[in-house]
DNA sequence: ACGACGATTTAGACTAGCCAAAATTAATAA
DNA sequence: TTATTAATTTTGGCTAGTCTAAATCGTCGT
């Protein structure tokens, strides 16, 4: 019914505006697209048309709730993918971007629930991110803060990694750094190089990229520094 | 480089011209993939043009030896994957065709060879149709013959199960004969319904249309009759 | 040998999705 | 207020894949 291509615009859009908000720019889906902008004015027309986006001229579009249901049936069988193929088929959190986005196009409904059930619905993907559920009521806001955004001496935990780049997904496995492990942070230098300690004094410095490309949250008094994964192995 | 529909045509040829041998009809192209001839026409020059399929005007299309390659490398993604899904995914022989021929197209190599590894390298699939080796070395001609054209008391063990036809399998999963089972003739009625004996006595009547689906090979001595499955759960 | 019929190909047209170039609009600076 | 500029949309055109209708070919029976 929906082809591969609008299914990616819609879930192109959902992540921009969970990110930005409304409205979301034709150049901003654009350049996530990689496609032209004229590509994607007359995309968005076509979604428009099936009431999947509502637009206002040189404005930008956002996502009805018909629109925001399929973004989120997309998202959940990227974010089931990959912790299936984390799980169950040995691949790194660093490779499982790039096959989950091939096939979470192709999968059946059934599909999808048997995957859910060999991980036991799983809540987050092996990045951090949330994984919509299978009602795909909509996710709640994150309330995760760039580690950018941070001073000296907090100690933090992260909550999720982006999933965008994927020599940054190895640079962060090298250090340690995943879902769930508890940072403090020693330095803060110029051009947002971000300094910090993991478990057992272990100090790793982070160029500006890398460290916007992580969300933290407090750290509750109790978790000790250090390498605990318990969010994505959970 | 190579689209989805171009693969799907070469599959059907390949698979076509395995029973049949060639060349291929336009027609029998058209009939399998669901298209019109003048689609199918259209689309065997395209495929010649790449060199995948030689042509002889009026007659029928044949295979190059790289899309004979290209042909068995969507073979090998469709069956590993019915293999994976029965072994992992607790899905039914009857139920990983469609699911396999939505994905054979989309994974990567390096999911295709963590597939092949997490099942040990499977020589044949759920079916009992042979799985192409990883170096896509063309497939021995197959010795099996159709349960149509054997006689009563015939002693035989089934090779594979044609798996175009969802009902029929289910048919035959009921009647508990799958790859591996040994058979006996026991009478051919008019209009090919074929009845047999499975094990302990049991007998099954089956209509001619699904006794030409299913492909057997004689029986060696040393096996009883009965609902061994050794090949299809190897 | 020839005509009829079924299969195949040709011709022409349509949709989805994409792009480059040109026109338009909104925002900003002078 | 007006002019410049950046973003967006419009225009026109391209390819891949599909279809229907019409023309052509091959074969088989008489």
């Amino acid at each position: 019914m929906l082809s591969d291509v609008m299914e990616d615009y819609l879930k192109t859009i959902y992540q921009i505006q969970a990110r930005s908000g409304p409205p979301v720019s034709t150049s901003a889906v654009a350049d996530a697209l990689e496609k032209t902008p004229p590509t994607v004015t007359s995309m968005l027309g076509n979604l428009e048309d099936r009431g999947l986006v509502t637009r206002e001229k040189y404005k930008g579009a956002e996502l009805t709730p018909e629109g925001e249901t399929v973004a989120l049936e997309i998202l959940r069988h990227h974010r089931l993918l990959e912790a299936y193929l984390a799980e169950h088929l040995d691949y790194s959190w660093s490779e499982v971007h790039d096959e989950a986005d091939a096939l979470e196009h192709h999968i059946s409904e059934e599909f999808e629930r048997r995957v859910a059930e060999a991980l036991d619905d799983p809540v987050v993907d092996p990045h951090g991110d949330p994984i919509p559920s299978a009602d795909l009521a909509p996710l709640e806001d994150d309330e995760a803060t760039p580690l950018t955004a941070h001073e000296v001496d907090d100690r933090v935990v992260v909550s999720r990694v982006s999933d965008r780049d994927r020599d940054e997904l190895e640079y962060l496995a090298d250090a340690g750094i995943t879902p769930g492990t508890t940072l403090e942070v020693v330095d803060v230098a110029p051009f947002g190089m971000v300094t910090v300690r993991t478990g057992s004094d272990a100090e790793q410095s982070l160029p500006e990229s890398v460290a916007e490309a992580i969300y933290v949250r407090p750290a509750t008094d109790a978790a000790p520094a250090g390498g605990s994964t318990e969010v994505s192995d959970a």
